[in-house]
RNA sequence: GGGCCUAUGGUCUAGUGGUUAUGACGUCUGCCUUACACGCAGAAGGCCGGGAGUUCGAACCUCCCUGGGCCCACCA
């Protein structure tokens, strides 16, 4: 032992070295997850972190961080935990970083070549997200990382949507797409930038049916006049009052539209009524949606007007219809003005001109028959924190059917062809992976329609949260092993973030619930986001981000975890601040300083209870209510009480109190051989249970002084011990105690003595118990 | 713009009907007391965002307002 008190006698503080010496300890165990275990299963299904992100956000680390520390304790509780990784590889973020990486554009470079050059840089990106996530010890089962875009995580997303397919659960529709009129493909809003571009904007008047009235209507997108559904104008506007529910006649059309009054339209805007049509931005298909107005495309894929604009339009390219629309509407004067105006015009980033919103054939998951069904299941799912379910319950009231396929490259495929002859889908059978793009159907395809025999494949992806929403059926072995399937699903836990509620969590369950008949997982744990020093999330855009491993070097990972932890409680946001992380490296080294001075009493055998004194039986009933309360925290999946429930007791409690008051005791001086052996005992009972307490949170320092002081076999695979029963009215007692110390201390600082100097108190009859160590503590005499 | 969440000493945070309202960081004062100056001891600092209501009683429940955050949508 004293060859390892070394590192005692050469480190006064906890530092970032030490935990790089304990790293290859830490990181050496082994969590690969025991099926046939015997101990009670807590599996979870963890977020896949999304691998294009340089550098990964601290914010996503600090949540990363919690849920180590929740799969920590729970092994640590008894539990075989199931802990899996996986990488999210899937979609467009990927997509861009390679086209800035490699300078190069999607759609002009072959698309074999161009996943190539994804997958490449996923490769690399991949290997900076491990590290970081080694750094601060994660602890999930590294020997078995998911991938989302491997064959087998491809062949789950085509399978699983196959049998959906046979279910009847996906449908063909319509949905209005970013469309690219001079690139010729659909866009991601991601592709979308916005700028400020000069554009008239138009008042003109429609007549009112069986009126002499007319009504004013402001817009920049008279060319789509044709496509007009409804005029809106705000209900507060006095102007309007008496028009609304009116009908209007479209000028040039003739056609009937309603007036209708929505918070919408805004007063203060152009004229105060605007004009809604298929499509001239989102607003109109939110709109269109919103009040099931009926759709008039006009233009269509090739940026021309078609046949429903008017034969005097037809053929126009949009620009050119707008001019000649305006002056058709000039001649038969229902013209009032024409404004220059500066407007924010949605353009493709690449092509550099204006999106168009077209709508496109599109598949889509059906959603809106079983939505009562899908707030039964939320309400079933435990959520933590309760309040967040909300968010989900909320959504599910307004969310509609799934639009699922993209037209993208680096995704999974969706598993179609279609008949060259009569356009019938052709569907393979589960348990392989499809390129339709790039393959054949299967030998034996033929249309059940026709009977045909030649097929073209589906060259669109699926939405990369298709993928991501069967994590809990991948980690379960949905697929590929019975076993352990019924075994581990559904899971104990799903792990994420507020900002995915809509999406990764309500996609699960929808998935999960088609496919399996139930909720995927029994508790859902929602952390909240990591903002920065201002208060703001932390995104790439905003350029606010901190790289988590800067602050791991400075501060250490176990002072990053304590932070994480100790901050807010889970599901609330949480800021970052460098002197509150400072702070935490300051309470480890507090650690480390209790335990050096701890290791230098050596160890004593195990006592008899009767042998303790009053001061020795009142902490171990701190530590006992202290493990307690800590377990309970854990058990619940909220490391925020361990971790501030372990630095108050050690800060203001241990320290403070109980060691000043047994140090004298410990060192030999005036007590008993059996006085002295007690405090040892207890000093280190009081320890151990500290650390086994804290290991969750903080790995390394924990590990190292297990090492030193207790352990053969490493901290990370002991138990928790139950809390023992304890006395409250010791604690009571206890309690006293702390306050007349504190009234010593006053005392002495009034008389200005300095701590070491003898004062003469009486010692209150309840505290006579603890007299001897008082005495020695404050240096007492009477 | 819509929905949801939230608001506690300078900063962050616990508390959720009756407590002298918790703790941390910071600040100030005095101390290198054989573990720690990344320390010890002491102190100052809060009308619990504003207004109204419910209640014998509200930081805690209800409503309105204001600020912040998240998600969605973004100006005809």
């Amino acid at each position: 032992m004293a060859e390892d008190s070394k590192i005692f006698e050469e480190n006064k503080n906890w530092d970032r070295r030490l935990e790089k010496e304990a790293e290859k300890k830490v990181n050496s165990l082994k969590w690969t997850f025991s099926p046939s275990s015997e101990k009670k299963i807590f599996s979870i299904d963890t977020p896949p972190p999304y691998t294009s992100g340089r550098p990964w956000h601290l914010g996503a680390a600090a949540q990363y961080s919690k849920i180590d520390a929740i799969a920590r304790s729970q092994r640590m509780l008894g539990k075989e935990v199931l802990f899996p990784v996986g990488m999210d590889r899937n979609g467009i973020p990927v997509e861009r970083y390679a086209e800035k990486k490699y300078d190069i554009k999607m759609r002009d470079t072959p698309r074999d070549k161009f996943i190539d050059l994804c997958r490449e840089s996923l490769d690399e990106l991949e290997k900076e997200m491990f590290e970081i996530l080694r750094s601060f010890a994660y602890s999930a089962d590294f020997e078995n990382v998911y991938r989302t875009d491997s064959v087998e995580y491809r062949t789950l997303t085509q399978s699983t949507f196959i049998e959906m397919w046979k279910k009847g659960k996906i449908i063909r529709g319509t949905r209005p797409s970013n469309y690219c009129i001079d690139c010729g493909t659909t866009i991601a809003d991601a592709e979308i930038e916005y700028k400020e571009m000069d554009t008239n904007l138009v008042y003109f008047y429609f007549n009112i049916k069986g009126s002499d009235k007319k009504i004013l209507v402001a817009s920049t997108r008279p060319e789509l006049l044709g496509a007009c559904s409804a005029i809106l104008v705000n209900p507060e506007d006095e102007r309007f009052r008496d028009l609304i529910n009116k009908t209007a006649i479209t000028p040039i059309y003739n056609k009937e539209v309603k007036i209708i009054a929505h918070s919408y339209a805004k007063a203060e805007f152009g004229s105060g009524a605007v004009m809604i049509c298929s499509y001239g931005d989102y607003n109109d298909v939110m709109i269109i949606k919103e009040l099931k107005l009926p759709e008039n495309i006009i233009i269509d894929t090739n940026g021309r007007m078609n046949e429903n604009a008017g034969e005097k339009l037809k053929g126009l390219k949009v620009k050119e219809a707008r001019k000649e629309i305006i002056s058709m509407l000039q001649e038969a004067g229902y013209v009032e003005k024409i404004e220059n105006i500066q407007h924010r015009t949605p353009m493709c980033e690449r092509s550099k001109t204006p999106i168009e919103i077209i709508p496109l054939d599109e598949y889509y998951l059906k959603v809106t028959d079983i939505k009562d069904k899908l707030e039964e299941l939320a309400n079933e799912l435990t959520m933590i924190p309760e309040q967040h379910k909300q968010i989900l319950i909320n959504w599910l009231k307004v969310s509609t059917d799934w639009p699922i396929s993209r037209r993208r490259y680096y995704g999974t495929e969706i598993p179609l062809w279609y008949c060259t002859k009569c356009n019938e889908p052709y569907i393979p059978e589960e348990g392989r992976y499809y390129q339709p793009w790039k393959e054949k159907p299967p030998q034996n395809a033929v249309c059940t329609k026709c009977g045909g025999r030649e097929f073209i494949g589906d060259d669109r992806t699926f939405d990369t949260w298709m993928d991501s929403s069967v994590s809990a059926l991948y980690v379960t072995k949905y697929l590929s092993d019975k076993d352990f399937y019924e075994k581990t699903y559904p899971l104990s836990l799903r792990t994420q973030g507020i900002d995915i509620i809509r999406t990764w969590l309500n996609y699960s369950i929808l998935r999960c619930y088609l496919l399996t008949d139930k909720l995927p997982w029994e508790k859902a744990w929602i952390d909240g986001m990591g903002l920065d020093e201002h208060g703001e999330k932390m995104s790439k855009s905003k350029g606010n981000g901190i790289d988590p491993t800067i602050v791991i070097d400075k501060y250490g990972a176990d002072a990053f975890r304590f932070w994480a932890a100790s901050e807010a409680l889970p599901g609330s946001n949480f800021l970052f601040s460098e002197s509150r992380m400072q702070g935490s490296a300051k309470f480890l080294t507090k650690l480390w300083n209790v335990a050096r001075l701890i290791n230098q009493f050596g160890k004593s055998e195990d006592i008899n209870e009767a042998e303790l004194n009053e001061s020795d039986k009142w902490i171990i009933a701190y530590t006992e209510k202290l493990t307690e309360e800590c377990r309970k925290g854990y058990e619940g999946l909220n490391p925020f009480i361990p971790a501030n429930k372990i630095r108050e007791f050690v800060w203001n409690v241990f320290a403070p109190h109980y060691i000043e008051l047994v140090k004298a005791r410990a060192y030999g001086e005036n007590f008993s051989e059996n006085e002295k052996k007690a405090a040892i005992y207890t000093l280190n009972y009081v320890l151990n249970r500290i650390l086994l307490l804290i290991a969750p949170v903080t790995p390394f320092i924990t590990q190292t002084l297990w090492d030193v002081l207790y352990g053969k076999e490493s901290i990370h695979y002991q138990r928790i011990p139950e809390s023992k029963k304890y006395d409250d009215a010791i604690l009571l007692l206890g309690d006293k105690l702390m306050e007349f110390n504190s009234k010593i201390w006053n005392s002495k600082k009034e008389k200005k003595l300095s701590l070491r100097d003898e004062i003469k108190i009486e010692i209150p009859q309840d505290l006579k118990p603890f007299e001897k160590d008082l005495k020695s503590m404050h240096n007492i005499i009477n």
